[in-house]
RNA sequence: GCGGGUGUAACUCAGUUGGUAGAGUGUUUGCUUCCCAAGCAAAAUGUCGCGAGUUCGAGUCUCGUCACCCGCUCCA
């Protein structure tokens, strides 16, 4: 019975309407227009965040002995980043042509064409613009500088020989800010564009605290902050979102071996710990790997607008560990005191983003059924992330059974995030309760009274049963688990 | 980033040739003594995305801007 039927649009539609709604997410900053991809998070998609990191954490840290959990501060400093590879491959003047929307490096395209005038024998020519590039590049505003040589030059794509440009803008992934009262560029710190690098310095510090071996693990849960060009999607891509990492240390030649396992452990993860269908997941193999992989694997779920990554996992080699003992000149090497080799491990990365995974947790859980020749609504979470484990509602609200529903959710509130309804008819209030995936309904009525049991609904099949009152939060407890 | 579309109540939307802002749903309160969005009565909620301009007068026309959606593009 899901909605299929529906367009993608329409589904992404309803979705972030009943996420609005219902207070799962908000537009960031809403009052004042919003902010580009930025999104707050309500009181029900909060609980259900958090609901989804906890999982995560449990599965990921208490349930392996050999890996332990950080969280690493968002700024660091800035030679990380420098180290990372993040400075030096992605802060670039670039230049777009507006009508073939091809996108070019400003600079690269003065160089060329200083040397197009070298080739052709104009040397002056040569002379003169490379002076101005030499000067805009120590500029004030570099940008405008290249611009305006490119302009003034009528330099033109070399691939299609148009000049239809945009601004030269700069273009780095990474937020940059400034430590300290001076704006001036010895204090630019960056917002992390991810929260692996945090792991990697601290390789040492957990190591040695924890008493761990190889293999072992550093777990985290963060945000990290990426200037994205292209946005969109909900909260799928955000300029600000949460990553759940971990990097798994192996000796150097077994990394294979435990990518496989790793692989294997996070797929199934998604089916048995979160209840996704299986048929939404699928594997993508990088063919083109980033500059620190010789392997790498996402897994993908099928969002309405399309099959896109929720979890990498990669073999990321020894390159992060290398760069840091070369730029910090701290020794990254792990001596095994049994055998006496030293080695920089290899590293394995699951990587998981937080909203991404929330969002397939929604699309995955909307689904439009029919109780009794009506229409309803609901979001079909599995009970473990589902923001509010039960409702307790009384039949009818004055009286006795007011004041024994009132008890019954106190005494669970001790345990569970539970709600209070007793506005509306009880064929409302399960709807609304379908509505936000609340797995099960407490409903405190004339049999009560005579017996101590209420009615048990489920949101799934929307049948009842009874329940001793004393017996509701043992009933939960193991519906829960 | 480029092109197209949209923006009015919490949500979905209407609003005529420019003349003081509407509906349905939802919410709140009361009645109804209730097991799947029932009914009756009442109420609250609006920077008409934002800013300029034209006009005696702008939700409506013009320009700019911001946000979202679709497509393309890009993507460590």
């Amino acid at each position: 019975m899901k909605s299929v039927d529906q367009s993608p649009e329409k589904v992404m539609n309803k979705l972030v309407s009943l996420a609005k709604r219902r207070g799962f997410i908000y537009p960031s900053s809403e009052i004042y227009g919003g902010l580009a991809s930025c999104f707050d998070y309500g009181p029900l998609g909060s609980e259900m965040k958090k609901n989804i990191k906890d999982l995560w954490w449990n599965s990921m840290t208490r349930k392996h002995r050999n890996i332990a959990g950080i969280d690493a501060s968002i700024m660091m400093n800035p030679t990380v980043w420098e180290a990372s590879g993040h400075v030096s491959s992605f802060n670039d003047p670039m230049i777009d042509d507006k009508t073939t929307k091809r996108r070019y490096r400003a600079d690269h395209l003065i160089e060329n064409h200083i040397e197009k005038l070298r080739r052709e024998g104009k040397e002056d020519d040569a002379h003169r613009v490379s002076t101005y590039y030499e000067r805009a590049s120590d500029a004030e505003d570099p940008n405008r500088a290249f611009y305006d040589i490119i302009i003034a030059e009528e330099i033109k794509a070399p691939d299609t020989g148009s000049s239809d440009w945009t601004e030269v803008r700069q273009f780095n992934l990474m937020f940059q800010c400034n430590m300290g009262a001076l704006a001036d560029s010895s204090g630019i710190v960056y917002l992390r564009p991810e929260t692996a690098q945090g792991i990697f310095v601290n390789f040492h510090n957990v190591r040695e605290s924890n008493r761990m071996k190889v293999p072992f693990g550093i777990a985290q849960i963060g945000k990290a902050f990426r200037n994205e060009i292209v946005k969109g999607n909900f909260v799928f891509r955000m300029v600000e979102f949460e990553q759940m990492e971990m990097q798994y240390f192996v000796k150097p030649g077994t990394q294979v071996e435990s990518f496989e396992a790793w692989r294997e452990e996070r797929y199934n993860w998604y089916i048995e710990k979160l209840g996704i269908e299986k048929e939404k997941l699928h594997w993508y193999k990088h063919d083109k790997l980033a500059h620190y992989a010789d392997l790498a694997y996402d897994i993908k779920f099928e969002f309405p607008f399309g099959i896109e990554e929720i979890e990498g996992i990669h073999s990321r080699t020894d390159f992060d560990l290398k760069q840091h003992q070369e730029f910090s000149g701290k020794n990254m090497e792990y001596i095994d005191q049994i055998t006496k080799e030293r080695y920089i491990p290899y590293v394995v990365e699951t990587s998981a983003g937080c909203d991404r995974l929330f969002l397939a947790l929604l699309c995955d859980a909307y689904t439009e059924d029919v109780v009794d020749g009506e229409q309803r609504t609901m979001l079909k979470f599995s009970s473990k992330i589902a923001p509010v484990k039960a409702a307790v509602l009384p039949l009818m609200k004055k009286g006795e059974m007011g004041e024994k529903a009132v008890r019954l959710h106190d005494e669970l509130a001790d345990k569970f995030l539970v709600q209070y309804d007793d506005a509306g008819s009880i064929g409302k209030r399960y709807r609304r309760q379908d509505e936000i995936g609340t797995p099960f309904c407490f409903t405190v009525d004339h049999e009560t009274l005579e017996n101590n049991t209420v009615t048990v609904r489920s949101r799934d099949t929307a049948q009842q049963e009874r329940v001793s009152i004393s017996k509701v939060q043992a009933f939960l407890d193991e519906q829960l688990v």
